[in-house]
DNA sequence: AATAAAACGGACTGCTCACTCCGCTTCATG
DNA sequence: CATGAAGCGGAGTGAGCAGTCCGTTTTATT
């Protein structure tokens, strides 16, 4: 029990983890996280113990996979904070939200289903809210978004722009019109 | 090939049809399309082979509930329409599909789902745009509403709104402001 | 009341899916 | 290299579900 004796891990180990979180990335978002655990340990040619030693559960890989989403999501706020006005930052960041939720159906659904409030994904949740409360509070200060919408409205309302394919882009401009304040205007397009 | 020798069905048949669309009708809506059919005959108090010799699918017993909510969608268009102002007449409309959709959960995941693609519901389909295009052109013409909006956008905007429980009220709010055509301003609450 | 058609219920079938077991292979280490 | 532990794949297991079969009961009719 003296000095650390771990090995290092092994090669294919690794390069199967990868493999595995890379194919689930891919597939939950074409086909929604309802496909059989099967078809990604053949995508990522595995078999299925090799995905189960990863992920003890569907639901430990469903995290994973979130967990890479959100990172990406965070990535977008970041890059929408950089912008200077902050109405346009806020439309940015909507956009970009809308567009990773229209691509991607295991995020849609993962969001709107209990999933979402497992503990497992919490600290994704609170990320999410945060960078979210950001851009939000900016664009309220400088009076282009209406005062009585917080954090946790953002996705439900955005996941409705992302509910029909070829049509997201008007339908945010439609949510964007009624998440100004009464009397504002439209910025001009 | 003589006279009409139908005999009259059968009495027992007839309840055990209509508990059957009361169960599912409850059962759909509290719990989604994804219950089990057994759940929907134990709440009838029905055995499985009634509920599939009324139903050969399960797809089927879907089809008539969502006939018996698309019937209740067109009486709250119905008396939409009764509204003499069209704005408060598009307002109403909306409020009352939302609020079906969200007292029922099996209605709102069919309208997301395949299935209101299916030939079995197009005859619904047509009456839900039907009704909602006459609605929604009262309130175009009247200048309440942008124009760019059609019947079809309708679902997929309200769904929006009834996603979160407790919520829809607000949502539908925001909604309301964004299809208003620019420069138009709310109506007094 | 007698009868036969119609309807009934629930055990059964076949399928899919999440998850496990275990004999075999591959890697890191001396 | 030799070796044994770590990792591997895929057949197997059990649970849950849509849909079927068939012996029994209920109904309308004479």
């Amino acid at each position: 029990m003296g000095a650390s004796t771990t090995r290092r891990p092994r090669a294919d180990a690794l390069r199967n983890r990868k493999r595995l979180i890379d194919a689930a990335v891919a597939v939950f978002a074409e086909q929604g996280l309802d496909v059989a655990v099967a078809a990604i340990a053949r995508r990522a040619e595995v078999g299925t113990a090799t995905l189960f030693r990863n992920f003890p559960t569907k639901d430990d890989l469903i995290y994973a996979v979130i967990e890479a989403r959100v990172n990406e999501l965070l990535e977008v706020g970041e890059r929408a904070l950089e912008v200077e006005d902050p109405g346009a930052a806020f439309e940015q960041f909507l956009f970009g939200v809308c567009e990773l939720q229209v691509r991607d159906r295991g995020f849609f659904e993962a969001i709107h289903s209990r999933l979402i409030d497992e503990p497992g994904l919490m600290e994704c949740k609170k990320g999410m809210l945060a960078i979210g409360l950001q851009i939000l509070a900016r664009a309220q200060e400088a009076g282009v978004v209406r005062a009585d919408v917080g954090p946790e409205d953002l996705g439900f309302l955005v996941s409705a722009a992302a509910s029909r394919e070829g049509h997201h882009e008007r339908y945010l401009r439609i949510l964007l019109d009624g998440l100004r304040p009464a009397g504002a205007s439209a910025l001009p397009s």
